[in-house]
RNA sequence: GGAAUGGUAGUUCAAUGGUAGAAUGCGUGCUUGUCGGGCAUGUGGUUGCGGGUUCGAGUCCCGUCCAUUCCGCCA
């Protein structure tokens, strides 16, 4: 070892040591006669003091040094005179006797410090200086620690970890795959897993009874910030149980997280509809921390000649605490935010209630006194409040309403990073209509197996199906999702045939599945978890891109390694295939 | 595929259509208790790229590229 102790380990108790540390300089502050070196590693920061009077050879060298230069230091541990109780070592310092430069370093582009001065795709470009910062560094730690304990609690319950193959077959249900030439056979391509989705399920079939994997997945969609196009799940089935048995346990999974990695303790996880979820939030992963519930106004707004509201499917609104002083302005603000593009409102309709008691809405023409108290009634509110109300059909208005209700939250502060409100959202419709293809898609995955007594409805109104499929959603991000599958070859052809598959499309695709469920397949379900955005949710970020060691940006590259890239024409024609571009 | 915002010194940003600046970094000198060191001084620019309007463009217009966020998309 080059060095006898970390940057971060040496305290008032080592007095008198002669010890020898290795790490980056930080920061260097020359006085003339004496001159404080800041050197850093993983585990912290220790200043070493040279008196450069004495020392000419320690002078020019401590003078060559610059930002992030690598260097060996030795001398002795002594009390500091004016002491910094701001780090862990900030009370003593080393009296450096020699100093080795291990390695120079050119000047940085930005600044190595908590609060950096680089810009995004600048500290991209140079990601591994990005991670010598303390909050990029303490991200992943927590991600390390995140991921043991996931291990620790699967293995108490007598999960079996297995990895399963990333080379695997292309199916068109789903994302789009991302694909891989196969030399040996040419003109034919492996994909990506979107998911081990299959694998484990024939895991099951096995007999693993339960498993679970750490493992990345590769979905070739368009990004977000919360989105990247490989990102890693906690991956997890278990035969022989009922849904029940699944959100138990893994709600135990996530209060084990929060306890052993946060110290929080959180209660019973409320569960919601999927249609109660959608009627009170206009989302199926609600943020169920900032109140303002849907209140729905078809009875006490129609039949007043007003047109906006008479001709719509659903008038609906919430209200906002303690906005009632919200200006014209604000108002009209909020009003232009509705109707760009991404939200597509109309317009929006307001009833102030005056801390007076007094009741004022933008459409005092058509509604007198009594209407609006009974509009207040309904809402619940209380002087100092604020009703918005918007109109139209009754998806799209619920959908912007509930883009409303965020806004309005983040607005008020509502959406703090250190509040978490977990909830289960359940009874997740089975199919969903795909106006583009013009049929019905699954709405989780074409495995899910349908609620029994919905099974009638597939063929009179499988949009009315329920499935027996559930999401974890914890501060209005969708942490993780699954359901209990379909185990027997006959439901499962059926649900393939209103997917719309021809017998042979299924048998191509998914053959292998139907026949493993020939051979004694035992009833299973399963969840997986996005392990970055929870990851993100415990870190207090919004973005997953800073729990990734070497995350790409929103165009899928990888400013670093500088990729995707083109690949040569030797590679191309051993692989049997060209571009168009 | 679409929308919005941005692109100016190494970096982060400013700049009525009229001489491109600040902070920080970096260099040099001085400074023995700093820890956002201090003081002095210096260095630093193809205003993303290509057109256009204008006597004159960082600024206005068109196109393009890049970045960030969002919509669509993501079983």
């Amino acid at each position: 070892m080059l060095r006898t102790h970390t940057c971060g380990e040496l305290t008032i108790s080592d007095l008198g040591q002669t010890v020898t540390l290795c790490g980056w300089v930080q920061k260097s502050r020359d006085l003339g006669g004496m001159t404080f070196i800041d050197v850093r590693d993983r585990y912290g920061l220790t200043q070493l003091v040279l008196n450069t009077d004495t020392d000419a050879t320690l002078r020019e060298t401590a003078r060559s040094l610059g930002r992030e230069f690598v260097i060996k230091a030795t001398g002795q541990v002594q009390e500091r005179t004016s002491k910094n109780l701001k780090i862990p070592t900030g009370e003593i310092e080393i009296v450096a006797t020699d100093i080795e430069i291990l390695n120079a370093a050119k000047i940085p582009p930005f600044l190595i410090e908590d609060e950096t001065d680089g810009g995004e795709e600048l500290r991209a470009k140079f990601r591994y200086l990005d991670l010598r910062r303390n909050p990029i560094r303490n991200n992943l730690m927590l991600r390390h620690k995140m991921a043991q304990e996931v291990r620790k609690y699967l293995d108490g319950l007598n999960f079996i970890e297995v990895e399963t193959p990333v080379l695997i077959k292309s199916t068109p249900e789903g994302a789009r795959d991302f694909v891989v030439p196969s030399r040996m056979n040419p003109g034919e391509f492996y994909a990506l897993p979107q998911s081990p989705q299959t694998f484990k399920q024939l895991l099951m079939v096995s007999g693993f009874d339960r498993y679970f994997q750490i493992v990345k997945c590769f979905r070739d969609e368009d990004l977000r910030a919360d989105r990247q196009p490989e990102f890693t799940q906690i991956d997890c089935e278990m035969a022989f149980i009922t849904q029940e048995d699944i959100l138990h346990i893994f709600e135990g999974l996530t209060r084990h997280l929060f306890k052993t990695v946060k110290g929080i303790h959180l209660d019973k996880f409320p569960r919601m509809d999927y249609a109660d979820a959608m009627r009170l939030y206009g989302s199926d992963k609600p943020d169920i921390r900032l109140g303002m519930e849907f209140v729905e106004l078809n009875d006490l707004t129609k039949g007043k000649n007003f047109g906006i509201f008479d001709n719509a499917e659903l008038v609906v609104g919430i209200n906002v605490k303690g906005c009632a002083e919200y200006t014209r302005k604000q108002i009209d603000e909020l009003t232009e935010w509705l109707k760009r593009p991404q939200i597509g409102a109309t317009g929006m309709i307001y009833c102030r209630y005056g801390s007076d008691g007094t009741l004022k809405s933008s459409v005092d023409k058509f509604y007198g006194e009594d209407d609006l108290t009974n509009w207040a009634a309904a809402f619940n509110a209380e002087p100092g409040d604020l009703m918005l109300i918007l109109a139209g059909k009754t998806d799209k208005v619920r959908k912007q309403l509930g883009e409303l209700r965020l806004e309005m939250g983040a607005r008020l502060s509502l959406r703090d990073k250190n509040t978490f409100a977990p909830l289960w959202v359940i009874d997740f419709p089975l199919l969903e209509w795909d106006e583009e293809t013009g049929r019905y898609h699954a709405m989780h995955h074409p495995f899910t197996s349908p609620k029994p007594e919905d099974i009638a409805l597939l063929d009179t109104a499988p949009g009315e199906v329920r499935a027996n499929a559930y999401d974890m959603v914890i501060n209005g991000v969708e942490i993780g999702g699954g359901s209990i599958r379909i185990h027997d070859r006959a439901l499962q052809s059926l649900m393939f045939k209103h997917l719309g598959f021809t017998q042979q499309e299924a048998q191509k695709q998914f053959g292998f599945l139907m026949d493993a469920f020939e051979y004694g397949a035992p009833p299973h379900g399963g969840i997986a978890f996005g392990f970055d955005r929870l990851c993100s949710i415990f870190a207090g970020l919004d973005s997953i891109r800073d729990v990734i060691a070497f995350p790409k940006n929103n165009s899928g590259r990888d400013l670093m390694i500088d990729t995707p890239s083109t690949i040569a024409k030797s590679q191309m024609n051993e692989l049997k295939i060209r571009t168009t571009v």
